[in-house]
Parts: C-alpha cells; sequence; structure tokens
DNA sequence: AAGCCGGGGAT
DNA sequence: ATCCCAGGCTT
C-alpha cells in the first residue's frame, strides 16, 4: 500500500524554473567552504581507480564508519584487479560477510573478471565503458570517472539530491524518474568543468556535514541568502519523497542437524535476501508457528530422515532482525538426536564444525555459528 | 515504474 | 519508531 505522505501538495510551490545561481558563483561558494572543512579519508589519498571503485561500492548505502574497516581488509586481501579476479567468489563474500547488500561484492567480483577478460586487467577510463561494468550505475560510474581520470561528469547521491534540491527548489519527487531527471541536469550544469573531481567531492562533502538530512546547519551555511528550502521554509519538506517503504515481516525456521562434529549447511541461490550466502536447513512460513507435521515432512522429504519423526528438538526465537523493509523472525530448532542422511541433499551438506568460519552467513545467524564452532566434541 | 536488497546509527 | 546512508538490479 502506497501512502503520499503528507505534504505532497508543496508541489503547488513551483520550483525555480532557472538557476537562482549561476554555476561560477556555486561553484565559488562551494570551494569556499570546501576549503575549511574538507574531509580525509582513506581512499582520498591517491587516484588509483581501483581504490576509488572499491570503496566507492563499499559506501553504496553505508556510512564511512561502517565501511572503512571493511575497505581495509578488502584492500589488503584483494589489493589490484586481478587478485579479486582470480579468487573464489565464496572468499570475496566471505570478506563482505556482515555489511549487507551482498549484490555489491557479487557484482565485484564478476566486473573483476570481465576488466581482465574485456580490459587487459585495467579499469577503462571511458565513462561509457565504466558504466558497462556489472554493479556500477550512474552515481559510482560518475565518480570513479571524475576522481579517478578527470571525466566530467556530476555524481548524483543522495547527498547531492538534497543538497540541490534544497537550494534550487527541487520540489518534484526526487523518487520518480521526472524528479531525479531535474537533478540530473542541473547537476551537470552546475558541475566544475575543470575539476570536476574536486566539485563532485565538494558538494557530497556539503551534504554530509552541513546540508543534513535533519536539523541542517543554516545558521553558517554560504548558500542561505539564495537557498529555495530556507527562504520558503521547506526544509524539513526537501527533498520531497512520493514513495514511503512498507515493512514486511517474515518467519524463517532453522534446524541444526548435526552428525560428528559436522553440521548441514547450504547456500542462498534464490533471488532473494542473502543471496550466495549460507544458511542451515530452513523453512519459512507465513507466520510464527510451524506445525511438527510440516518439519518432519521436510526432513524426510529433503534428507530421508525417516528417524527423525517425532525426535525431540530445542526451540528457541533469536532476536527480531531489523532491516530497512523487513522484519525478520527466526527461529532455531537444535535436535539432540545425531542424523545419517540416508539419501543425498543437492542443496546441503555436512559442514565440520570448525570449519563454519570459512563460510558467510547473515548477520542474522552469527550467534548460532560461533556457537557450534566453539561446541567441543 | 515499482520492488527488492542489509545493517547500523542518528534523531 | 522512522529515516537515511558516496545505489543498482530485477521484474
Amino acid at each position: 500500500m502506497k501512502i503520499l505522505k503528507k505534504w505532497a501538495n508543496i508541489s503547488i510551490f513551483a520550483g525555480t524554473k532557472y538557476l537562482s545561481l549561476h554555476s561560477s558563483q556555486f561553484i565559488e561558494l562551494l570551494y569556499q567552504w570546501h576549503a575549511a572543512i574538507e574531509r580525509h579519508l582513506p581512499w582520498k589519498v591517491d587516484t588509483n581507480p581501483y581504490k576509488i571503485w572499491i570503496s566507492e561500492i563499499i559506501l553504496q548505502q553505508t556510512r564511512v564508519e561502517q565501511g572503512t574497516p571493511y575497505y581495509l581488509r578488502f584492500i589488503e586481501r584483494f589489493p589490484d584487479v586481478n587478485s579479486l579476479a582470480a579468487a573464489e567468489e565464496q572468499e570475496v563474500l566471505k570478506l563482505w560477510e556482515g555489511l549487507g547488500y551482498y549484490s555489491r561484492a557479487r557484482n565485484l567480483h564478476a566486473a573483476a573478471k570481465q576488466i581482465v577478460d574485456q580490459f587487459s586487467g585495467e579499469i577503462p577510463s571511458d565513462h561509457r565503458l565504466i558504466l558497462s561494468l556489472k554493479g556500477i550505475g550512474p552515481y559510482t560510474a560518475a565518480a570513479i570517472a571524475s576522481f579517478a581520470f578527470g571525466g566530467v561528469h556530476a555524481v548524483v547521491d543522495g547527498n547531492v539530491i538534497r543538497v540541490l534540491s534544497r537550494i534550487f527548489g527541487i520540489t518534484e519527487a526526487v523518487d520518480t524518474t521526472g524528479g531525479i531527471k531535474q537533478i540530473n541536469q542541473l547537476a551537470s550544469q552546475l558541475i566544475d568543468r575543470q575539476d570536476p573531481g574536486r566539485y563532485n567531492q565538494a558538494i557530497m562533502d556539503f551534504g554530509a556535514i552541513q546540508c543534513l538530512p535533519k536539523n541542517p546547519i543554516c545558521l553558517d551555511c554560504p548558500f542561505v541568502k539564495s537557498c529555495f528550502a530556507y527562504k520558503n521554509d521547506m526544509i524539513e519538506q526537501l527533498p520531497f519523497k512520493a514513495k514511503t517503504l512498507t515493512k514486511k515481516s517474515r518467519f524463517f525456521h532453522y534446524f541444526i542437524i548435526e552428525n560428528a562434529g559436522a553440521v548441514l549447511l547450504g547456500r542462498r541461490e534464490k533471488q532473494d535476501i542473502w543471496k550466495g550466502l549460507f544458511e542451515f536447513p530452513m523453512i519459512e512460513s507465513q507466520g510464527p508457528d510451524l506445525d511438527k507435521t510440516t518439519i518432519f515432512m521436510f526432513l524426510k522429504d529433503e534428507f530421508g530422515i525417516n528417524t527423525a519423526i517425532g525426535a525431540p528438538y530445542i526451540k528457541t526465537e533469536l532476536k527480531k532482525h531489523l532491516l530497512t523493509h523487513r522484519e525478520i523472525h527466526a527461529f532455531v530448532y537444535k535436535f539432540e538426536e545425531k542424523f545419517e542422511l540416508n539419501s543425498k541433499s543437492g542443496t546441503y551438506f555436512f559442514v565440520p564444525n570448525e570449519n563454519l568460519g570459512n563460510f558467510a552467513f547473515p548477520k542474522l545467524l552469527h550467534s548460532i555459528v560461533q556457537e557450534l564452532m566453539h561446541i567441543q566434541h
């Protein structure tokens, strides 16, 4: 169910149809501000396109503080394109474990192979070619092109959307193609063609430090005199988003099936949450309850475990796992009895408990995995 | 165009 | 509890 936010009628205030600031004025004010504030981040020390690429992917929808340790570990293990391309996907995912949005890791790995195969192991400098790489969209292509190669391509991320929509009064919803098109046009008009990298860095820093999502620091903002949102008292309303996200509940039931110091594991292959990561045999249900018949039918069908009928187990509930648009309720069923597989399962396999550390798991399962690894057999 | 993908921190 | 984070892919 989509619900328009209550201030949806702000569109009656027409946004500026022309620039309230010319590009040169905007750039001058921006650089003046930037000179005093500039952030110093590990990946800003050079223009190595590989390092810029990795950092940009890691920082997609991810805060600097959260991504930095992952970046440092990633660069240490995979210092260049070739080392990344030569790795097993499982190891790349293991390095990504806990960071979320795992398609980033899978696409990063695929793109490394792409670069080796198609571009002799060198990240292309052409914007169009950069954009052809897996996991690289408009934002990341512009970032790499400008930061690494000096290409004149304006970055448009959450920061830029916020800054431009407020200063220049873009009142059309920024989560629609029309709104984002306006932002893109504006961004490409404003960019410093002499030093696009510096400009892109500065405007994102400005959004991250001064023009904050909540309680922006308008008092000493260099743009306050010409800012549309400030003048019209619309700081809280811009950027305007038309869509609201709905939080859905999902119920996961995990079965800990052990034998001889090993535990059954499977890899999530479907186009769904945590694709590519490992987990224990599981059933998803519509609600928190799962009847015993369903459990034992699953064990029998999946593993041919006849002896499991009526086998006692201990059911525990994990802490509610909260995501942006999901609320995951997870239950763990631990069987005392040792099972032997009567028929081979295509999707699950036994892994010695002490080897669980080699597999990437969703954060949700970390506590269970830790527990299993430390059991003495 | 809409829905989906994770986890964490700020408010 | 809600929003948002150096977005992009699939349907």
